[in-house]
DNA sequence: TTCCTGAATATTCAATAAAATATTTAGCAT
DNA sequence: ATGCTAAATATTTTATTGAATATTCAGGAA
């Protein structure tokens, strides 16, 4: 057995690791789901846990970039099948976002639990969302500037200046102030307006 | 001693009682100032208190009430005062309201307690202070349109759907993710950028 | 009546101890 | 050595109870 396989037996079994604590995580919450609980899913010892990750925390930690990683993955997906303008773009991926938050919210409540530990402790985590979110408008406005749909000198810049826009579709911290449809009838204004001050004049 | 005058005379006392009231929150906390020390602070016993208020968190309602109040006025003349244009009203009123956000924080952090408090069990004053924040933002895209700055058709449902693009500067709640100076250099591009969605092509 | 208070009661907070759980350690099996 | 576990220890939750505080009540003064 050499140094390759080993480190690929090794994520096997962290992944094998997350998977258990996202499902238990998603269930049951964080507070309420044990070491010992997540280690018998996974037919080995809680200490033994302790040789695959630091702590509990750190479970959480990358369970949750994981379910964000993933969360991107599918956005951008939906970004790229998207139709031909950088509109329906940036629309798709307001939508996309808002959804998404929604609808992981309503299936499962237990897991603001995790957002909130997450945000709290690992804020570096928070802002690596914030980035790759950006990069993905970047893409959007890049894209625009090509089709000539819009007409932006700094797209870095740009793409942080209409993620701050977006954020109340973004980010779930005010979930229970508006219906989703309320919500996805100001994400579309929103998207006009925006696309409204991107175009070329 | 008439109908009108008693009225009067309450009002007063309930005003003095909430006097006391929001400077016990701002230095201890919602949590720990006691009734009998509000009570004390007015010269009468607790038990008094109840011929005025409900009970303690009624107090801290009205007085989230006021404070909301004074500061959208506050808000409101440093939008009327604000130069010519529709577009400096614009990024007056957001300025203003992110600096109002931060000082607060920064002046008494026991503040947060109180707005936690109130966003949670009375969410209708949440709905109130945005309901008044579009309806400053509407006076600015009418002033806008009548300028010919601005070419907005329906300003109620554009009023809430900029002030869905500021979020983020008035809500305090993202405080520790970014430095002043960032918030404020986001604002400004946020502005900019909705300047130009909403000017007349 | 109207406005108030002191005392009674109900509720919430805070300190502690007991139990559950996270983490570390020592050592077994391969 | 490597991969693991059981048991030991440290930390965190949970339960309990006494104290503090909110709220109500009965009645006194103007």
């Amino acid at each position: 057995m050499n140094a390759i396989n080993l480190n690929a037996e090794v994520d096997e079994l962290k992944i094998k690791i997350l998977d258990a604590a996202k499902e238990r995580f998603q269930v049951y919450g964080y507070g309420k789901t044990t070491m010992a609980e997540i280690a018998k899913d996974v037919n080995m010892s809680a200490a033994n846990l302790y040789r695959y990750f630091e702590n509990k925390q750190d479970i959480a930690l990358e369970c949750s970039d994981r379910c964000m990683s993933e969360r991107l993955t599918l956005i951008r997906e939906a970004v790229c099948q998207a139709g031909s303008s950088a509109a329906e773009r940036l629309r798709t991926l307001v939508l996309a976002s808002l959804r998404t938050n929604l609808d992981e919210f309503e299936k499962s409540p237990k897991i603001n639990e995790l957002i909130e530990l997450v945000s709290k402790n690992h804020t570096a985590l928070v802002k690596d969302k914030v980035q790759a979110q950006c990069a993905i408008i970047a893409e959007i406005l890049a894209f625009g500037n090509e089709t000539g749909e819009f007409e932006v000198a700094d797209i870095i810049k740009t793409s942080r200046t209409v993620h701050a826009s977006l954020v109340l579709f973004d980010f779930p911290l005010f979930d229970g102030f508006f219906s989703r449809e309320e919500f996805e009838t100001m994400a579309n204004n929103v998207v006009d307006l925006l696309v409204n001050g991107l175009r070329k004049n």
